[in-house]
DNA sequence: GCGACAG
DNA sequence: ATCTTGTCGC
């Protein structure tokens, strides 16, 4: 498959190939093994990779990957700068890895195809998208309590859902990205909000995507 | 034309 | 995301 997305020329038919291709359903096994990846930028990119262990609560393994910067930023099409710096990352894990979950959208995208989905599509694994922002969609406030939640509805489909993962916090937008359900990834969100409202393993990714840059700006 | 717009 | 310290609040 084709992962250079710094000079694609048909945009379109590649966010096409991807949506057509993603699948909701519920993952076959019990997920213990996930991992977290999270980019930050400086004269290049930096991707961390975290793959934490569920059950024990632990990390097992950390990836952490510099690639060039080949795209801007544009709303809607964030998986063209931040998939390949993930994709490398991943490649470089040796676990076994039962689940992805990223910094920002699956599904819930104008296309159907967020960052989550392009990452659970290229390496064939359930995925889901955890992001502090919406894109698309509509909503009702979920209650101020953790565990509540309310879905969220985008052209008179549920493309994902409003979680409340701490009280007094804002509650962050949960999709699946591919081959996961709706209520496995919402789960697996509340069950990984230890320390803060994001995902232990993206919480853990995110702090590290950071410090990369600051280690490695020059030399490194 | 105006507002919205993952990180 | 990034440029940036201390500070208010749970």
């Amino acid at each position: 498959m084709q992962l250079d997305f710094g000079d694609i020329e048909d945009v379109a038919g590649l966010y096409a190939f991807i949506s057509n291709r993603a699948k909701i359903c519920t993952p076959p096994y019990k997920i213990k093994i996930i991992a977290g990846c999270d980019v930050h930028y400086g004269d290049m990119a930096y991707a961390s990779c975290i793959i934490y262990d569920i059950e024990d609560s632990v990390v097992v393994e950390q990836v952490d990957v510099r690639t060039p910067i080949m795209r801007d930023y544009k709303p809607g099409l964030f998986a063209l700068r931040e998939a390949p710096p993930i994709v490398e990352a991943l490649k470089r894990v040796y676990s076994d890895v039962q689940c992805i979950v990223v910094d920002g959208h699956g599904i819930a995208h104008p296309k159907g195809a967020g960052l989550a989905t392009f990452i659970g599509i290229i390496f064939d694994r359930p995925s889901y998208g955890v992001a502090k922002n919406r894109l698309v969609g509509e909503y009702n406030m979920p209650g101020n309590h953790k565990g509540a939640w309310e879905p969220l509805y985008f052209n008179g489909e549920k493309v994902g859902e409003v979680i409340r993962t701490r009280a007094n916090t804002k509650p962050i937008f949960v999709s699946p990205g591919h081959k996961i359900d709706f209520t496995t990834a919402r789960e697996l969100t509340l069950k990984l909000a230890k320390r803060s409202k994001i995902p232990e393993p993206l919480r853990l990714s995110h702090l590290r995507a950071k410090e990369m840059v600051k280690l490695l700006k020059k030399g490194g």
